[in-house]
DNA sequence: CAATAATATTACAGCCATATGACAGAAAGG
DNA sequence: CCTTTCTGTCATATGGCTGTAATATTATTG
């Protein structure tokens, strides 16, 4: 708990923006600011926040839109998200939560109850380091020692083929066109061919077929492909 | 999203119908027009859409009537309506709502605004539809895993197989014929022989005639195809 | 029951999606 | 600065999928 944490706010009202800063500032946080979402994607860009405090009206891309583009993409998904809102109807809340957002604030709010609820997300967010080793049918992917086994034996996968093998670990079962793939491993500002990936998939079974467990990278024609532990 | 989403508009005012049309083609919503009750519940009759945009004032029954006959039959009643109405005065919006309408838009309206609530609405019904998996009678399709099995045991379908078992799934008990099916499977702007429907019924058909269930495609001699729970 | 229309089934050739191997430039590491 | 690894693209191979037509079967009609 030493470190400072930094927290986006993306708001267009100065008047919040205001109290917000000061509250914050106060508490010891370290503050990023943003005006409309545009803003606070290239501040994500630039530099990976704590934590995201977000006004559920924006001057351009909806807040509920941002927020679910953000849990959408690897590099983003693992920040915690509170939103600001002036309605109190459930109905908005549930899709809020269902987008993946954390909490909820809603207007008017006092600086007490903000803090609160950061520190309560914060702490709840602590433990969820993206760092827990995944381990599927013998194949063992540890994201914070960065290595990859198959029952004990080292498997070596070059970078792009470990971020991908890594995603489809924490999303089995499910069909991504190569499209979404290259959006969500790679990240959503590339312009690259889409059968970029046909060959990278093939270096990843490649390397797994030397254990034998080249089978869980399945193809779905017409469609996509899918790490599945089911055959 | 992928899909292309049906929109019926139900309206007698060709200046409000010319309108809309514009509007929702350039969106990308495909377009289903009635101009007085009788013909919007044979063209639903004809092909499920899946949203529609009612008159309050309409020739023949009122608007009123026509949704609450929609909302409480079983084949109908998941389709979302949003009404189009003159008057706004309260009392009639309440019976709108309690009738099970989903959305008022009051004339005169922007495109804009028209848009932005058909996609609220259409957001708020996706969930059911989307990625939930379906089943029926034991025969499951999951659209997110692309998997389809039948008690427990795989089916495994081609990319066309796959989408027409889909379409018939989310429609079912309702007779498609060739062209509708050609038109909502395949998609617009395609131009297929028509016999080339009864190849893929067929290869859809056999593939699930060994697992016992090829019944569940059901021929309307001079009419189309079926997809039925019924025997 | 014959004649006709509609659908079922089969076969097949072209096409399209994916797999694969090779390569040059970029990045990383020594 | 050189070596090595990595990356994205292309060309080609392969196999499955697709649409069509030809033929068989079944239903409808008089």
């Amino acid at each position: 708990m030493s470190e400072e944490k930094y927290i986006l706010v993306v708001d267009d009202e100065p008047a919040i923006l205001d109290m917000v800063e000061f509250a914050l500032k106060r508490t010891g946080f370290r503050l990023m600011l943003a005006e409309d979402s545009m803003q606070a994607m290239s501040r994500i860009a630039e530099s990976k926040p704590d934590l995201i405090l977000l006004d559920w009206m924006l001057p351009d891309i909806s807040g509920v839109d941002l927020a679910r583009r953000l849990k959408r993409d690897e590099l983003s998904k693992s920040i915690p998200i509170i939103m600001l809102t002036a309605r109190a109807e459930e109905g908005d809340k549930l899709r809020g939560f269902e987008v993946g957002v954390d909490d909820y604030v809603t207007k008017p709010f006092s600086t007490r109850e903000l803090i609160a609820r950061i520190n309560a997300v914060l702490r709840r967010a602590e433990p969820q380091q993206d760092d827990a080793g995944l381990c599927m049918r013998g194949l063992e992917l540890d994201p914070s020692t960065h290595r990859v086994g198959f029952e004990g034996e080292k498997v070596s996968l070059g970078p792009t083929e470990f971020r991908l093998l890594h995603f489809f670990m924490t999303h089995p079962e499910r069909v991504y066109s190569r499209e979404q793939l290259l959006d969500r491993v790679w990240g959503q500002n590339v312009y690259i061919e889409e059968r970029t990936v046909d060959v990278h998939i093939r270096r990843l079974r490649k390397e797994l077929a030397t254990h034998g467990c080249d089978k869980m990278i399945q193809t779905v024609r017409g469609a996509g492909y899918r790490f599945s532990e089911q055959t």
